[in-house]
DNA sequence: TATGGCCTTGGAGCGCACTCCAGGCAAGCG
DNA sequence: CGCTTGCCTGGAGTGCGCTCCAAGGCCATA
């Protein structure tokens, strides 16, 4: 039934939380799910659309992660947050791939991703400011309308 | 022809370039669409949706925007960029249109939008410590390839 | 008067990131 | 053996936020 429900919707559990050493590693696609939020659909496309490294099978064919492929599932997470399309995401994994002369290009691509996520920041800091701004006249405002009631 | 074309790539002009007094407060969607960066469709497809409060027309009919309905649109373009749906915009302009009584019910709202940008702040602050770790690492690897090249 | 520019409308279409479906295989258990 | 559980596949469907289209009105300038 393809595990529908069970949503743990506790925002964020220790990084890691019951990884198993190197030599052991070895996760179903349903344990990933359950160490990643992402749902087994999602694992799967990622694939299918060349997000993820070459995932290991087991002899009757089924997907095996590794650590390290859980570690790169991470850094999709963290990525994904920054807004960055998957697209893009795309081209980096393709970069790793192509092996050590991508180096230059890969540390550019995260080099402006960075730069992207300082402007993100300073533009949600700007939007805090308009929030807060707002919230203290709401406040005040509301004050106002209950001393009115009350009188 | 509708105004394609004119991409005014600069990032960010002075908050309100040329705006007029209030009473003479009237801009046609492409002025508006000059100010903004949206798109004439996107400021009718908000008014459709009921983003927008009741947009004056002209005798014949053509939207007059005023200052007040800009820094409106500021507000909405500040709540997209912290990644609000448009549907929890649209209710909150529903709230504004319905008057003082909703006033506790706005301030939550906002409040709980505050705590999704400081959130949200604190992920990309996340992620850009990890995107400093690896770029560290790259800038290393670099420099030890760039030598290995050299000797 | 005709041409062009800017505006109007309802509704259809698009790109992204999933999300789900149908049909099927392999393993474990009573 | 039959049943359930968990996983597999290619392809179709969904929801969001626009984005565009076709057909037409108003008005200024040539």
């Amino acid at each position: 039934m393809e595990t529908t429900g069970t949503r743990t919707d506790s925002c964020a559990a220790p990084p890691h939380p019951h990884r198993r050493p190197e030599g052991q590693d070895s996760y179903t696609i349903s344990e990933v799910v359950a160490f990643t939020g992402l749902t087994a659909h999602t694992l799967r496309w990622y694939e299918r659309i060349g997000l993820m490294p070459h995932i290991d099978r087991s002899h009757t064919g089924q997907r095996r992660y590794s650590n390290r492929d859980l570690d790169w599932l991470d850094l999709v997470g963290k990525l994904r947050l920054t807004g960055m399309p998957v697209a893009d995401m795309v081209r980096y994994a393709e970069l790793v791939r192509e092996g050590d002369h991508t180096f230059g290009e890969r540390f550019e691509l995260l080099e402006a991703t960075r730069r992207d996520v300082l402007a993100r920041i300073a533009e949600l800091q700007d939007t805090l400011a308009v929030l807060d701004h707002k919230i203290g006249y709401y406040a005040e405002a509301g004050r106002a309308y209950e001393v009115e009631k009350a009188g």
